[in-house]
DNA sequence: TCACGATGCTTGAGTTGCTCAAGCATCGTG
DNA sequence: CACGATGCTTGAGCAACTCAAGCATCGTGA
């Protein structure tokens, strides 16, 4: 067989990464008894409340969706929803401390991107974290 | 703020790389009316027949989940099932004329990971292919 | 000021993706 | 040829999602 280009080698190992690394990330969330979707949430929330709506954003899902995750992590005690002090129509959600707690732990065991960019040496690493970022940039779609 | 490591750098680009990977991959499904477990089955049928079973391994996932998700792409006429010649118990499951266009059209529209390493020159897609390989490479877990 | 459209969230109905436990048919072997 | 192992399906049940409707609140223009 003929040997395929380097752009076409790149996508089949991205493909391979993105496949370990959602399964990675899946159980890494279950053994702390999480659904991938739930700590999600709590990833989400990691650097302060945020409001269902900025969720559903972030998420990239419907509101409606949210309402239930939230209502399941509150029941858990890792979320608590609370009111906005200027719109009584806004629910904040925050991490309680079990919650982070429980996010640290996902974290902890989702050894996954750790492990295989430390296969990589300190040269190769900002190589990699250089290459990732001219991709990961979004074009400029506004005028 | 302190810069970060390029390591935790590049662990924060893959994350958002791969947030991005997924959703386009379950958007470009979903304009050809596949979810993205669905298009998931096509995809790893392209190189021809897989029984039930080989398929759930290689989605990690239980065979009685294969065998709803083959009965729905089969009710839509994407996939076949056919008996095993040497084995009675085994179903072999093949892509039809209209999964194999399907599962094309998915690829067409899934542009996401060309377009990211279209934003690579040639010599950088080439470094990218060689990280991904370190990267990707399992540790040798057997003897 | 107050009616009314917009906004933020929830509820209810329905689908899919998934798991587990059970069950059935077939296979291979002692 | 009996019996455990193998391959798949069925049924029950849950989580994650979407859409349509509904409710409360907000902000604005007349």
């Amino acid at each position: 067989m003929a040997s395929p280009t380097p752009a076409v080698r790149a996508e089949q190992l991205l493909w391979d990464l993105v496949y370990a690394y959602d399964d990675a990330y899946e159980r890494a969330a279950l053994e702390v008894g999480l659904s991938a979707a739930q700590a999600c949430v709590l990833e989400h929330l990691v650097d302060g409340p945020a409001t269902m709506g900025r969720l559903a954003d972030e998420m990239l899902c419907d509101a409606s969706n949210i309402t239930q995750l939230v209502a399941r992590l509150e029941a858990r005690t890792w979320v608590e929803r609370g009111a906005d002090p200027t719109d009584r129509r806004v629910k904040r959600v925050a991490l309680t401390p079990a919650g982070r707690r429980a996010r640290r732990e996902v974290h902890r065991r989702f050894r996954l991107p750790a492990d295989r960019i430390g296969r990589l040496d300190p040269a190769q690493q900002e190589q990699l974290a250089g290459l990732l970022a001219l991709m990961t940039d979004p074009d400029p779609e506004r005028v």
